[in-house]
DNA sequence: GAGTTCGGACTGTCAAGTGG
DNA sequence: CACTTGACAGTCCGAACTCG
């Protein structure tokens, strides 16, 4: 919730944050054109960019999310002109400085901390420990040691990247462009004959391509098995939700900026507003606060995953690395630490 | 609303594997 | 032996939950 950035119950202060963007006001749907007024971006941070980090350095996410997106607008970048309202845009610079910076960690947690999956720092006791009176109860954990003697088999060499080489796009239906240029351009080759082949078309990091059918067609719904991801073997996929069901723009398409006025059609709700918050750049105060109750049709990708019930012992995708550490949570040690009452106000 | 719990994304580190 | 790769072990974000 946003307690855990507005009043920073445990942590220590958060830096000074960037200023919010403040939120695509809320309008209500009256047939009018679907997109957000003029000025309005469909910029789409990728969920692992900056997606939903309000302490990312490089800003808020911030970004307006549609529910789904309106066909025609076809890719979400460059900015467009200024907004004439305060409303402020996406820096105009972004796509190349999304890389979000990396989340820094203390070598060793204390063990309050560590217990209670919550920010340490490198002082004794730290600041957290002191914050609830646990100075005294403030040590470090100790470190397991690392098994040794496991295999792992033959390892993937990763083709170096020459400079200027792109990367295939890696969000394509199955991987690889389905244009890809001739052999003779693909080695770095003079182009033999004919017009050549723009390059691929590579969005820039941190945004999907939009590209979206004709009017008249819509997307098709969410499906966890044509996301070709989900399928372990397992019946019931844990539905990792798909990058986007449209389909890349092959290069040499224009790009449009903005689809021409199209009502919804019947039986699409509208864009659920924005609910009104106190929080502007909280990134939950997005559609995805209202996703649990009532998923919009098309809901973009979530940032995360955070909607479903809490279900115990689940494994991330690093799962395998916590197979031996799953006595983390679940154990009454936490209970030594957060049930204490915060003693802030103690002297 | 404030505080707590904890799933899981993310990071750091280092052993195993590889190439020169 | 230096470097790369992969995965273990850890941190901690932030949503869900609980409590007063
Ligand atoms: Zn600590
Ligand atoms: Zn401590």
């Amino acid at each position: 919730m946003s307690s855990d950035q507005s009043n920073s119950s445990d942590d220590q202060a958060q830096p000074p944050q960037p200023p919010a963007i403040p939120p695509y006001p809320p309008q209500p749907y009256n047939g009018a054109p679907y997109p957000p007024p003029p000025g309005y971006p469909f910029y789409y941070p990728h969920p692992d960019q900056n997606g939903g980090d309000p302490n990312a350095p490089n800003g808020p996410p911030g970004t307006y999310m549609m529910p789904f997106p309106p066909p025609g607008l076809v890719y979400a970048y460059p900015p467009p002109p200024p907004p004439t309202q305060g409303y402020a845009p996406f820096p105009p610079q972004a796509p190349a400085s999304v890389t979000r910076a990396k989340r820094k960690q203390v070598k060793m947690a204390c063990t309050n901390c560590a217990s209670a999956c919550k920010r340490c720092d490198e002082a004794r006791p730290c600041e957290r420990c002191l914050k609830y009176g646990l100075a005294e109860s403030c040590i470090d954990g100790v470190r397991k040691e690392r098994k040794k003697g496991i295999k792992r088999g033959p390892y993937k060499r990763k083709n170096k990247q020459v400079a200027g080489d792109v990367p295939p796009y890696a969000g394509y239906p199955n991987g690889e462009a389905p244009w890809a240029p001739p052999p003779e351009q693909q080695n770095g080759g003079a182009p033999s004959a004919g017009p050549p082949i723009p390059p691929p078309f590579m969005p820039p990091e941190g945004y999907y391509p939009y590209y979206y059918p004709p009017p008249g067609t819509y997307a098709p719904p969410h499906d966890a098995h044509a996301n070709g991801e989900a399928q372990h073997g397992q019946p019931p996929p844990p539905p990792p939700p798909p990058p986007h069901p449209y389909y890349p723009l092959p290069p040499g398409y224009p790009q449009m900026a903005m689809y021409p006025p199209y009502p919804l059609p019947p039986g699409h709700l509208p864009p659920p507003p924005p609910p009104a918050s106190s929080d502007p750049a909280d990134p939950k105060n997005g559609p995805d606060g209202e996703a649990a109750a009532a998923p919009p049709p098309q809901a973009p990708e979530p940032p995360r995953k955070k909607n479903a019930k809490r279900a115990r012992g689940g494994q991330g995708e690093d799962g395998a690395g916590k197979a031996g550490k799953k006595a983390k949570h679940g154990e009454d040690v936490r209970n030594v630490v957060e049930t204490h009452p915060p003693v802030i106000a103690a002297a």
